[in-house]
DNA sequence: GCGCACAATAAAAACGTTTAATTTTATTGT
DNA sequence: ACAATAAAATTAAACGTTTTTATTGTGCGC
């Protein structure tokens, strides 16, 4: 028995097809008394939606694009980053819709910026969820351009209004510094994502500003630009703790890099909370597991992401993009004293 | 202007659509000169395959579901699955192809069944790669029983032949038993995944047997089930470092497993290299950074994942699943010198 | 009782493609 | 040169929807 069609039901009860299409899509023009017979039949005969036929005949694709920059095969270095889950809190905001969230693995932010261009010409997509954002990502203006819906997960500076979702980085960091110059520290080391990345900017801001508010000077050889993996945060350890004079803390990025920043403190004799102290901002929770456990800024993933599915639904609903903007504040979870020994 | 159909290339050609469709599909019944016409012809109008008409008459997806069981919102416990290289890898390899990778997140293995019986009868794609598997997998029988094409990330133990990708545990733990016990390790713990998984299994097997070959006692003391989070990892050696005869070396099923034994270490003062030793399995090849480094047999996640893209490629073209079942061996890494103390 | 407005339904066309059936054109054998 | 045959093109139908346009039926005022 081939799949029951809108042409079944209307066979089931003596209607038009038309009709049938209009009482299942909640018309007004049928007459509620015909669309209980009609939604009756269609669960009689088990009648399923052929997404083909609508996407065909409306043009509308039913598929939000998720694009993800994952890092090539040749370099499996770690970089904390819970895709996954961001992916499935971006699935499960959409699961009660009719859209599906098609995947789209890039390389790097070319690749990225062609797979945009190449989704919103061709209309592979009808919302596009992107993240890695520039200070001036031409992705943006691209996808505005071509008033095609879409949310990033990170703000941007220089382009025009969008749907976002984003930690706060700001007063995640403002928060940061100000608490360890509160315990004593003088010398607060930034170890900061790539330094074209949006939240990059932001946070080195932040970092000046707070260091001016403490008192404290800005020292570029305390800052540090690079992929947020273990290598990266070993490798700032490594060379600042080289310096004349030290950083007696640490503010990771992310929970990869303040991984290998203990791995640096291995490798040079430095015990944490009597040399140094390492901080990090955290998506996985996994810093309560380091050895000693470290103070974090936690925001668990779940929350970003399925703001990011409901946003792109909204915004494909034609809602402002204005009412669509949200940064999270993380939460302050203290593991250690971090007081300046 | 609208978007450019064969309608388009056929007014531009003075052939019909059907002649135009034939060309481009490369018919045996189009003569070469005239492809080449049409070939042209699509270049210059810049025709691109509308997929929706195409999916409408033939009934196919070209989506590949990628059923993708995430923990839930709420518990955000890291359970170093690298999910987003696996997507990726998924994803680079149907990227020449005209197939897409579609998400479907799910919370569990009931829901993972009930996703993949829905995918099946309403034919929501063309292939499926699943994760997880079972001894006995209920939802591999389904997509057996509907001749319905998919790769299992993961054997089965009691299912009919299918196509599988998936690392040698039976291997890679007889040689891991057997590296401990050469080394001096008659005490070895098997910090394993929960018991319902396959693999779960062949690595129990294994271990017994390479016990065996040892001439070592099987010690269900010594054995753990559980998700193989870092709280796991942890409890495992609060626990078995109190028993009367504690082990002198745990094999961790990941990193993440690992790290929360390290978690362990610190917490009852045990030094790793004198009182007891750790080794992992890892995909992430982050065990490097730990303090000290361990010991793991390392598979680059990108190799089962490519290969899982292919077999779902060549599954769908109807190859028999017997020719696609691939168990790769991971590296072994020695980071440490492991011997007994 | 008659026309009129309006509500409810039906008919038909369209979205872009593939493919079975058919027609036209070219090739071959005698 | 002419059937017979093969090759190459065309015609037309179909996939499952939505939506515009057309038709039918109903209640209403006068």
């Amino acid at each position: 028995m081939p799949r029951p069609t809108i042409k079944t039901i209307a066979q089931e009860t003596g209607l038009s097809i038309a009709t049938v299409s209009k009482a299942l899509n909640d018309s007004p023009q049928v007459r509620p008394e015909t669309r209980a017979i009609v939604v009756a039949a269609a669960a009689r005969v088990g009648y399923q939606l052929n997404m083909h036929g609508v996407q065909l005949r409306t043009g509308k694709t039913y598929q939000v694009a998720a694009i993800m920059t994952a890092p090539g095969p040749r370099q499996n270095e770690w970089e904390g980053v819970e895709y996954a889950q961001l992916l499935s809190g971006i699935s499960w905001a959409l699961e009660e819709s009719p859209y599906r969230v098609s995947l789209y693995a890039v390389r790097n932010f070319e690749e990225s910026l062609a797979t945009i261009r190449q989704i919103v010409s061709l209309k592979k997509a009808d919302g596009i969820i992107v993240s890695g954002t520039r200070a001036d990502d031409p992705r943006v203006r691209i996808m505005q351009e071509a008033d095609f819906p879409f949310v990033t997960y990170g703000t941007t500076i220089r382009n025009a209004p969008h749907a976002y979702v984003d930690a706060d980085n700001e007063q995640m960091i403002r928060h940061s510094v100000a608490r360890l110059a509160g315990r004593g520290h003088r010398r607060i080391a930034l170890v900061n994502p790539m330094a074209d990345l949006s939240y990059s900017l932001t946070r080195l801001d932040a970092y000046r500003a707070a260091l001016e508010a403490a008192g404290l000077p800005f020292d570029p050889a305390l800052v540090a630009h690079g992929h947020l993996t273990p290598a990266f945060g070993r490798e700032c350890v490594l060379s600042m703790s080289a310096l004349p004079s030290p950083p007696t803390a640490y503010i990771c990025a992310n929970e990869a890099s303040a991984l290998g920043a203990f791995s640096g403190f291995h490798a040079r004799g430095l015990v944490h909370g009597r040399d140094a102290v390492i901080n990090a901002t955290d998506d996985l929770n996994v810093s309560q597991y380091f050895a000693p456990p470290i103070t974090t800024y936690f925001l668990p993933i779940h929350e970003p992401s399925e703001l990011l599915g409901r946003y792109i639904l909204r915004r494909m609903e034609g809602e402002a993009p204005e009412a669509l903007q949200t940064l999270i504040m993380p939460k302050l979870i203290e593991r250690s004293d971090d007081r300046l020994a």
